[in-house]
DNA sequence: CACCAGGCAAGTA
DNA sequence: TACTTGCATGGT
């Protein structure tokens, strides 16, 4: 539309939203079902990631408590499909023991706990780092937080939008600082980057000429 | 056939 | 601190 806004992000979002529409993230009936998805995507295409918890709802084993008891091995196997299955048996396995201990085994009571202390505890899981820590309390939890991940990165720096060499932190400050706090927009707009990256921004064959955020005017 | 996908931890120098 | 490697299935 009319790019009216003094805000670079928020016109980077714009231009974006306008070229492809609500993304409607995160595909998960059940907060647990996303909190489950966010391991098994780690650097994983979405569709096997489907299939893995295609197989933990056929068996009706996508529940806290079913999860949460399950052998590591058969876990294993059930999410074999998303790949790193027996890592991420076992990440999973560090993430459910760690609601079980600090939140009674209730995802409810850590999503009502504070962002700061959920997100702490959630960092403290080995096999869960900053991004997948994000996503499920962005969305999972429906925290206002903001989720980093390569796209992010190679979109925003290969535009010149920010430094080439920042870090995770520091480039979720840099978003968190420049939007509002919206759990819809942030959602999106994540979502958004993934989509604008897939088309145009991949490693090997860049199509950066065709893409929706060619000559976006800086600061 | 090669390449990569909605990361993270552990090892090396 | 700054790279590198292991983990692994499935689509293009």
């Amino acid at each position: 539309m009319k790019e009216e806004n003094s805000n670079l992000f928020l016109r980077v979002y714009e231009r974006l939203h306008d070229h492809y529409g609500d993304q409607c993230w995160w595909p998960g009936d059940t907060p647990l079902e996303v909190l489950v998805g966010a391991v098994l995507t780690q650097n994983t295409n979405w569709r096997n990631v489907e299939k893995a918890i295609g197989n933990l709802k056929k068996d009706q084993c996508l529940s806290f408590a079913v999860l949460h008891d399950m052998d590591q091995e058969i876990l294993a196997e059930y999410i074999r499909p998303s790949g790193y299955y027996n890592v991420k048996a076992r990440r999973l396995k560090n993430l459910l023991q760690m609601v079980k201990d600090e939140y009674e085994g209730e995802l409810s009571f850590m999503f009502a706990d504070s962002l700061e202390s959920s997100r702490e505890n959630l960092l403290k899981v080995k096999g869960v780092g900053p991004e997948t820590a994000d996503s499920i309390l962005l969305y999972a939890a429906g925290k206002p937080v903001f989720v980093i991940d390569t796209y992010t990165h190679r979109v925003f720096s290969r535009h010149q939008l920010v430094e080439e060499n920042t870090d995770y932190f520091r480039l979720q400050q840099e978003f968190m600082d420049n939007l509002p706090s919206d759990v819809k927009l942030f959602n999106e707009f994540h979502a958004l980057i993934v989509s604008v990256a897939k088309e145009f921004c991949k490693k090997k064959e860049p199509r950066c000429s065709e893409c929706p955020l060619q000559r976006v005017e800086g600061k």
